[in-house]
DNA sequence: AATGCGACTGAAAACGTATACCCTGATTTT
DNA sequence: AAAATCAGGGTATACGTTTTCAGTCGCATT
């Protein structure tokens, strides 16, 4: 591949004066400039990425780590991101870490590695002073969907206590007294905080959720056709289920539909998340709209942002609240 | 950030020691080796892939160019991708070219400016010969879900008109003489190619597909509600109708039980992709499983060895065919 | 005619790493 | 005991850029 060497000779000039045309640099002459110029396309000429960012100490790259790229709601979080990084010209590089701590942190790592300027990071394993401790030696680190208190201007995350609140306080309002929860089995704080919502909600109304009412599974479709197998052999009754994310209340009204239970007319459900097939199944779900996607934007810009320069100002937070989506899966009793 | 030279300052060392140290490489003692490592540790040591990649004229990265990354289709797609390169420890560089011609181009080349040795490439709107000088420029550079005859050896592609055949000829089988199509609107080759095959089953058949049978939109649920609600506004009569993809499918579907129509008992449906959503949705969806997930990671492999420098087998091209998947939106007449 | 100035261009150093080549001292071979 | 080998380690160059610092030239100003 063409150097810029190869064009200076090619053209006659010196090295400096091509880096110039190519940066469009203040000092050369219009002809000067066209010859440069037309000589790079003949030769096809790319400039190399990595020899100017070694030089420059800044590489317009942003880095992010996302847990699974075929879950619906990761590959929309890493299209929000997609969206602000294209319209500044920004390289992605993405890495799965795929709830594992070890590959998480060698994602970090190699993220760094490669001197990305900014870093969109999901991270629901590693430990806060990991994180507290990248965050320092990187302006540009952005959390997205935790909260720590000692880095509140790097986090962009939801509400989940509120979120846990809204859902329970919904089903309670249509007159719903007996709720089962399926839950994710992961142990990390969306669900603790979730269920904390949930309970803060059933007991103001003075209900109850007994522990013997909530499953925990893996949080996709399957873990919610497991978990709702499971909740219907125990041979409980409830009448509103509701859901850690909308793919296990789909599992669920899946199972439930198959062992002939009406949904919503016999068992309401309520999902989490509002990702494309809340809208898809039938009934169509009644859900938690979690806005990931702007959430995800934001912390894009945010991280470019403090990579350019700006300091972080301090007790700044970007926290996001859900909002209830009425949609069929649930029904007034 | 520490370097290579602090290291080896702190060491007592030349810069060679270190590099060999990092890179395992041969002429270093044991008792060295470690005092290297241990400095390494405490100074929090990363190194540059930038300078690395100067100086090897290597990367141990590859650029995956696709539409959009919250399509479902292309998320899967990427997430082939993943599976593979982490196995191999290769950074994945991402770009979305958002089927627009200068996006697709820009794409590539900022991939082709961060060097990646390798690339998979989801181009529809860019000529084939634009692809193949790309191809000829770039060793690792392989194409998916598309075939170009002169770098047949490049092309990971699903056999579409096979594939527009097999649901067509499963619809007749069922014994549906009345078919209908909601396509994609898009100027590629998908959508005809699998058109040519749909009218092969046909006629094969004695039957035909006339033009006011068939509908364009966009390839996504709104397009599918679009294309249905035009459908049933013409007042055609039909009972089968063959979908470009899920979405669309889950689109047309959505809109019939939303006219009291019941699938599949007056109108069956065949979509395409198998994606997520077509286990999701009521009735579940019958439709072509399209193994992206395995041609991603196929075309991964394929442009790393590529890249590597094994040079790729004349003659050799990789055509995967998709299989018809039943479930339960359609009936037999 | 000397001076200054502005516009343009070039030479060289730097970024962080890998590696080909050279050097030293010790061990083995004859 | 001299020569040959070898393990261990250092020096210096190169990779492709950007950028600082010096020029050089032509022209207008005194």
């Amino acid at each position: 591949m063409a150097t810029i060497k190869d064009i200076a000779q090619a053209a006659g000039v010196s090295l400096a004066t091509v880096s110039r045309v190519i940066n469009d640099g203040p000092k050369v002459g219009a002809k000067t400039r066209e010859r440069v110029k037309t000589i790079m396309k003949e030769l096809g000429y790319r400039p190399n990425a990595n020899a100017r960012a070694l030089v420059t100490q800044r590489s317009a790259s942003l880095g992010v780590v996302i847990a699974e790229l075929h879950d619906p709601f990761f590959a929309t979080l890493a299209h929000g991101v997609e969206t602000v990084t294209r319209k500044q010209n920004v390289q992605i590089l993405l890495s799965a870490g795929s709830i594992a701590r070890e590959t998480e942190l060698k994602a970090i790592e190699t993220l760094l590695e490669h001197r990305v300027e900014a870093m969109v990071v999901h991270s629901k394993t590693l430990d806060d002073d990991t994180l507290i401790a990248f965050a320092n030696q990187i302006p540009g680190f952005v959390l997205i969907n935790r909260y720590i208190p000692a880095i509140a201007n790097r986090c962009v995350w939801l509400d989940n206590v509120t979120g846990g609140r809204l859902m329970a306080e919904y089903a309670i309002r249509q007159g719903h007294e007996h709720l089962a929860l399926i839950s994710s089995h992961y142990q990390i704080d969306d669900p603790a905080q979730r269920l904390e919502g949930i309970r803060l909600a059933t007991s103001n109304a003075g209900l109850t959720l007994p522990d013997s009412m909530i499953e925990y599974a893996t949080p996709d479709q399957e873990g919610g056709e497991l978990a709702m197998q499971n909740l219907l052999a125990t041979g409980t009754h409830f009448t509103a289920l509701l859901a850690y994310n909308d793919a296990m209340a789909a599992g669920a009204m899946a199972v439930m539909q198959d062992h002939g239970i009406d949904v919503p007319e016999q068992v309401s459900i309520i999902g989490y998340d509002d990702v494309l097939l809340a809208k898809y199944c039938r009934p169509k779900l009644t859900t938690l709209r979690y806005p990931i996607e702007m959430m995800a934007a934001k912390a894009a810009e945010l991280a470019l942002k403090y990579a350019s320069g700006t300091a972080p100002e301090e007790g700044l937070t970007f926290k996001y609240t859900p909002t209830i989506v009425k949609r069929d899966s649930v029904a007034r009793l």
